[in-house]
DNA sequence: TTGAAAGCGCTAACAC
DNA sequence: GTGTTAGCGCTTTCAA
């Protein structure tokens, strides 16, 4: 062993109180038990070159030993980058988002990230607050799905955040990639679909009007319906959970003579109704068709199944976090990609050949 | 103004390129900028009393123009305590979990933690390589739902958390609060209500061989055909999600003139098994009666509606959360708490009548 | 009321 | 191959 390094806090002192769990150990008590320099503890721990290969087994064994575990802290202070993105969602309890985060999870994770997902139960205020937290927290980069603030506060939020990936929002890519989904062709998808089995007179049930989806969702059904001379029988705004489906159904209910199709924001929304309908004795789609968004794995199993855009949840995710990924190192290549839903169709429609 | 600090570093000095966005203002940018020592500025920031009228209204405002925002590393690192806590989950995409999220989230907020939720796609290893990430990260506490982990491992990986609270797996209180589901009662429920219903050949459609909650279920059933000198006709181990649910319909079909009724992991897997049986014609609950676990919203809306045992998911999170704080600030009073199901009856089970 | 010094754990940059 | 120095941004302790 050579030289012998200052031994600066005995494991007493380090302690406030012996009774307590021995603190973690850190890079510093590993060099002093191998009689070396933290400098080269650190660097056998990153696998960096240079270092003796018995100085090397030595500190492996005693890092195994003494239970070390590097401290993310100190290291993202040192090195300005933390090795984590923020994601943040809407409504965790929506479907459709853990399927995204699923998807980015599993290319966040053999790139060395972890992922911390942040859920902002639809209200633009914590969305904004939710956004500084992760700040705080100097993230590598965010990924925003479905951000619900208004486009000067979410430029101010995202304007500090090292790297930005929208989902389904769209900003001038130098400020932030997006990923998104064509609600317009989703919705003359729909469109096509209920015309060609009868229907005339539809209804649209939004979401959030902060949603920017929910505006191209509306947008392709007027285009739609304007192509062939018709127009948007009725529309309502609800919150786009099971609880404002059933909260739409009431609404719906008395109208339903003027109707005989609702397009909704999402599926949620689409079941809560047809739940809420037939609960009234309604018959979807004899009395009713209806059209969901999203295809959430439930959206097979309800009665009647629900016909619906599907959309590539998973793959947006992954998406979504690749293009992230290259805009913190600097790759701003891709700035935009825009995935296409594709019509399923249930029962919740009526057959074409009706 | 007063004494004039020594100005550490220019900004062109402190960024790497005066094109890119300006560093992250810090303490002693608004230290230089107010005249004052960076520790004046800390405790005008933090709020700790004394400082001057005027100090303090300078350190504000320039925190404001120089959009300073304090850096969670450097407050960690120092503090030794980082206000965020993680959250361990089997699945996020079973819509069981992301409720006990959002729960949890509710208490930790207002306390000023935020919350790292991880999910670990029903993978031990992967349980146990979160649970080090978070060690690392060195989060202030863990809730870990459902742990997959067998008892050496589990106690090893929470053994160096500073507090962590266990979801539905017990161990000593002196390693882990517990909250849990009794899901033995909930077993004995499920038997009353299938036995009145005329049930007398049942199968068990488990989940995880490694779930805890699983074990229980299984000894309630046990335990509750026992006392009616009945046994378990049949058992069969899937995943506890939708997917498993079809490979158990498969499994079943062949099997069942044996069977009059399955008691199945959760409501994912009942679910799947409803479908998947119903599509070769099977019906339920004539042919079959079925019973899920956990009454997950889309519980109530498939068809047909599925009886199942209610768990307050909500209040799960809370209550763990909760106790987590507690134990992380020492409090360490109530150790263990158990929730009782509530067997909600609906359409996939025959009327008692029968 | 305010400031100076020191250190949390780690690592670039530069010695040797 | 290995060590020294300095500093990331913040706060505790002690001094003025």
């Amino acid at each position: 062993m050579r030289a012998r390094h200052v031994l600066v806090r005995g494991n007493a002192e380090r302690n406030g109180n012996l009774d307590e769990k021995p603190r973690q150990a850190t890079i510093l008590d590993i060099a002093e038990a191998a009689g070396v320099s933290p400098m080269t503890v650190s660097r056998v721990l990153n696998g960096r070159g240079g270092a003796g290969v018995q100085t090397r087994e030595r500190v492996m064994a005693l890092a195994q030993s003494l239970h070390y575990r590097p401290n993310a802290f100190a290291k993202s202070l040192k090195n300005d980058r933390s090795q984590v993105i923020g994601i943040v969602v809407p409504d965790i309890a929506n479907p459709f988002f853990p399927e995204i985060i699923r998807g980015a999870e599993l290319v966040a994770r053999p790139a060395g990230y972890t992922l911390l997902s942040s859920n902002i139960v639809e209200d633009p205020d914590r969305e904004a607050e939710v956004l500084e937290t992760l700040l705080r927290h100097r993230v590598d980069g965010v990924i925003l799905c479905s951000a619900r603030l208004d486009e000067a506060r979410l430029l101010q939020a995202i304007g500090t955040q090292r790297a930005v990936v929208l989902i389904n929002r769209a900003v001038s890519s130098r400020f932030a990639g997006c990923v998104e989904i064509d609600y317009r062709i989703g919705a003359e998808l729909a469109v096509d679909h209920l015309v060609a089995s009868g229907c005339r007179r539809i209804a649209y049930a939004s979401g959030p009007a902060t949603s920017f989806g929910g505006l191209r969702r509306q947008e392709g059904l007027d285009l739609a319906l304007r192509s062939r001379e018709m127009a948007l029988v009725e529309q309502c705004m609800f919150q786009p959970d099971l609880a404002g489906g059933y909260a739409a159904a009431l609404w719906l209910y008395p109208q339903l003579h003027r109707l005989d199709a609702v397009f909704c924001y999402n599926d949620l929304m689409a079941m809560g109704i047809s739940a809420g309908l037939q609960a009234q004795g309604v018959r979807i789609p004899e009395d009713l068709s209806l059209i969901g968004c999203d295809d959430i794995a439930a959206a097979g199993l309800v009665t009647p199944s629900l016909t619906t855009l599907r959309v590539a949840k998973q793959a947006l995710g992954e998406l979504a976090m690749r293009m992230l990924l290259d805009r913190i190192e600097g790759r701003n290549a891709q700035q935009r990609i825009v995935l296409e839903p594709e019509l399923i169709v249930r029962g919740s429609t009526r057959p074409r050949a009706w």
